[in-house]
DNA sequence: AAAGACGACAACCGCGATACA
DNA sequence: TTGTATCGCGGTTGTCGTCTT
């Protein structure tokens, strides 16, 4: 099918933003409110298209916004969402009151990117620069089934239903595996996704995910929650986290679980 | 002081997802 | 069920300010 432009571009400004323009956007969104972005030009009187409006009021005009430099529990707490959830900015920014996604995505591309470079780490892969690329594609392998019990209401707020074969795929790179060659280079990565019915009964991750090999990993181990009351499979990964020295006998502090610094049942869409 | 390099960030573009007729 | 319109996301580009030579 073919698609039609968003807007009519001989007719339309673009670039960098005029006063009167915001002026004239931030008046008609506190008289209107959001949404129908595709009227809201000719009805705003900007001449604009719609997407560009809606990019300038979510990224740069609304009320909420918090501007400004990002504190080092924000480095620490982006860091940590984009190793659970990869280039998601969306979510990730949802996870940061204020903050965009295209702010966050900049501030990525800009300084975290070169902060983990210095510390030795892979921005991409959260891994030390310097490990040997097989481990590097050391990958988990989960198959949730008809009978999996990752609960529909701990994955669901997480991400949308759709969502969740994306974040076990993001997921994979961070639960590392120790060091013995567990289905090495995922000859037979599985992601068949069958999600079960949610179950009333079941208010716990209680059966583990099946993994490459004969390991098997609770959805709390794979977030990093060993030992913790989430964890059912009783695995402790002593390499887990090992690089960075924040593997514990008590379980790996991934995402700052113990210490609250993100409670990732809350982690939604926006 | 001027010019080029570099960094930061705003904005654009293309595409997938979703809603709806 | 299918086609179309719209929204929203992520990658990329453009522009401007600052730094370095």
């Amino acid at each position: 099918m073919g698609r039609s432009p968003c807007c009519e571009k001989a007719h339309t400004n673009k670039g960098a933003w005029t006063k009167e323009e915001d002026d004239r956007l931030v008046a008609y969104i506190r008289a209107h409110g959001e949404g129908c972005w595709r009227s809201l030009p000719k009805a705003a009187g900007l001449l604009r298209c719609g997407k560009s409006c809606r990019l300038r009021w979510i990224n740069y005009l609304r009320p909420d916004l918090k501007r400004g430099n990002f504190t080092e529990a924000e480095d620490e707490l982006i860091i940590k969402l984009h190793s659970l959830l990869g280039n998601k900015w969306s979510l990730i920014a949802g996870r940061l009151p204020g903050r965009t996604d295209n702010e966050i995505k900049n501030y990525w591309n800009t300084h975290i990117r070169r902060k983990l470079l210095n510390r030795g780490i892979d921005p991409a892969t959260h891994r030390p620069l310097n490990e040997p690329a097989q481990e590097a594609t050391t990958t988990i392998s989960f198959t949730t089934t008809t009978t999996t019990s990752v609960k529909e209401e701990s994955m669901s707020s997480i991400v949308k239903e759709e969502n969740k074969e994306k974040i076990i795929r993001s997921t994979a790179f961070v639960c590392r595996e120790e060091k013995t060659p567990v289905q090495e280079r995922c000859p037979d990565l599985n992601l068949e996704l069958g999600i079960s019915l949610p179950s009333q009964n079941q208010p716990d991750l209680e059966q583990p995910f099946k993994t490459g090999g004969s390991r098997s990993l609770c959805f709390g181990c794979s977030l990093g929650l060993q030992n913790s009351k989430d964890c059912s499979c009783g695995v402790i990964l002593s390499s887990v986290g090992s690089s960075s020295g924040t593997s514990t006998k008590t379980g790996y502090d991934f995402l700052g679980m113990k210490s609250d610094v993100l409670d990732y049942r809350g982690l939604e869409m926006k």
